[in-house]
DNA sequence: TACTTGTAAGTAACTTATTACATACAAACG
DNA sequence: CGTTTGTATGTAATAAGTTACTTACAAGTA
């Protein structure tokens, strides 16, 4: 009856964290419960067990893989640019492709920021979004010294509305529900950005 | 031993909607549990039925009072500003005062609005934002016709980057936890995003 | 054979909601 | 004015359902 043969730890643990980010595009992670990843894998609510000890485990892998995937794609924007502000440009479009590819993410995020301060998960977001405000901050004062922004601008502030621009478009699509596809002004959001920072362009 | 003596169904529920507010500060608030909020009120459980049939019931009325809360704040502010774009400034602050006077309420909304698309307390959120964009954009309209910023803002870009700027300064005060009181650059970012739409001052 | 991965069944803890019963309180009445 | 009586508010106990996790056993695989 298994439709589903066997298959190593390894293979079962990221195919749990696939489903997981999923079924969060669609569900409240909060709800989302073992017994709703098992049927999604097609196995029994216990084999998820064998392969993490803990829930928490399991909420512990995702946060992991979206760090690595999002930093990795972060990287590879700024890498790949010519220039400072150009970096900040492709980082912001990076990002928002990649919650577009993965609508889960934001909102196991947003769950995890929920729990209550002294949860390991809920540090591992702290964490990451630490290093992702440092990264930012450090970029900007680059820009800064190259003279590519005004240099008045407020570094930290200038960081708290990239994060802020994102978090206002990923909100107005998840305002629209899954129905509507509601045009979001992904790239009008960032040239407003840019032009906060007074640029030239 | 009941330090509580019997009171009206209103102002139990008032104080119930209350005592939910308060322990959305602390905890998330799809982790409270009407043992919770009994225990709160020094109530026993089963008291919270007689002031409200359901908890989606409680539910409901926080989020109205939240709606009635922000409101009042919103549109006194606008109205006792001399032009729009102070306006705009005076919404900023009132909103951000407000949840700084109660930190439940953003983690309240974020958890509203992981609910499933027909969950009529989402719904509910769902038009309170709605009608939000719609004053910001008419208001950015306004402020448009009156030469006050530049002709050229895509006034829809522009609504989600005021409440973006919002959500990142929830965010930012939201991960540095209970503990630490981080600076949060409240005016910094409203200056940013001021200087986005490209008005003269 | 020895180990890993899977299943089926079970359990303890927790959560919302209901029920049977008690008590404060206000209005009606003698 | 004092008593009665109906209703709103409260309690304690418990029903009914859900959830994470465990255990005894089976079967694939090296």
């Amino acid at each position: 009856m298994s439709l589903n043969p066997r298959q190593s730890t390894e293979s079962r643990q990221a195919e749990i964290i696939a489903t997981v980010v999923a079924l969060a595009a669609e569900r409240n992670p909060a709800d989302v419960t073992t017994t709703d990843i098992a049927k999604a894998m097609n196995v029994t609510q216990g084999a998820l067990f064998r392969h993490f000890s803990n829930k928490e485990a399991i909420r512990l892998a995702v946060i992991d893989w979206v760090e690595t995937q999002l930093m990795t794609r972060l990287g590879d924007a700024q890498a790949s640019a010519p220039d400072v502000v150009s970096g900040l440009e492709a980082m912001f479009l990076a990002h928002v492709r990649f919650i577009r590819e993965f609508p889960g993410v934001p909102r196991l995020v947003f769950a995890e920021l929920q729990q209550p301060d002294s949860s390991p998960v809920r540090q591992r977001v702290q964490q990451i979004m630490r290093r992702y405000r440092q990264m930012l901050a450090e970029t900007l004062g680059k820009a800064k010294a190259a003279q590519l922004i005004s240099p008045d601008v407020d570094t930290e502030a200038a960081s708290a509305l990239f994060l802020g621009a994102i978090q206002g478009l990923v909100m107005q699509s998840m305002l629209g529900g899954a129905s509507s596809d509601a045009e979001v002004p992904v790239l009008g959001v960032l040239r407003l950005y840019l032009a906060s920072l007074g640029g030239k362009s």
